[in-house]
DNA sequence: GTAATTCTTGACGTTTACGTCAAGGTAAGT
DNA sequence: ACTTACCTTGACGTAAACGTCAAGAATTAC
């Protein structure tokens, strides 16, 4: 009925717009990720707890931490925040950054070797006539 | 004394050279991934126990399970094995090449993003004269 | 006004890859 | 013989990120 209705989302809207459990969102929230607020007993997501939980999502897509994602949430929601906590955060996501890096260095020598590995079990399948050459 | 020492490693050798505790070593053999002889109630692990171990520490720097690693080690150890299940280790390995790829393409953009994130959150800091310009 | 639906808060279960005692066996050094 | 050192097998603990009931409240549908 209110035109409000556009600023809140039920939980059940939430789970089909962005693809995720009831159970998920409660646990965030109790987390400390998410802050919906309450009509009676019911939870109400408000647009920042939207752009809350895409970059939760991404973050996940990322490879980070719930907790790792709590403190880089920061970085969007400043207004407390003192600024020894805020060095601290972009510290935290410039080390993350290395790891990533690191991480993807490793992730190409893994995919050579595999791919190596795939070479030689071809091979194998191959001189058994398992499989044929060209697929 | 003997020189089959050469051949067999007790635990402990076996976690110095490694890099790993005695409770992984057991654990493994327990999931099935190393199978040591025993020297009365000791575990001696041969050459073939040590290869596979490098290759466990290989795929798990891949990301592998444990699980998916068991079934690779197929790969490299096929005497028993019946043709199906050889196709099917290969096929197993040619998934988890397409997941790695989808992975290290992810990761190039989560990479990207936390780059701008970075630099925003560099900017608020300047903003607020809490960082310098050069750093 | 009753049924059906959606919500709530517990609270225990699940998986992975080990960590961490506990209690005891055995071999080696002295 | 006694201590030390290393080994063994349980067996329970841990952390992350939810899953999965259970039991009850509140709203909506008819």
């Amino acid at each position: 009925m209110n035109k409000i209705d556009l600023e809140f989302r039920t939980i059940k809207e939430m789970c089909e717009k962005y693809k995720v459990t009831p159970r998920t969102l409660r646990f965030y929230e109790f987390k400390e990720l998410l802050f919906p607020v309450r009509e009676g007993q019911r939870r109400l997501f408000t647009r920042r707890d939207q752009a809350r939980l895409k970059l939760i999502l991404q973050g996940k897509r990322f490879g980070f931490s719930l907790e790792e994602i709590r403190q880089l949430l920061n970085l969007y929601d400043i207004g407390d925040q003192q600024k020894t906590q805020l060095l601290k955060t972009y510290e935290l996501a410039k080390e993350r950054l290395k790891v990533m890096m690191n991480q993807k260095d490793e992730l190409e020598l893994a995919i050579e070797d595999l791919k190596k590995m795939l070479k030689w079990g071809e091979e194998v399948l191959i001189s058994r006539g398992i499989k044929s050459k060209k697929n």
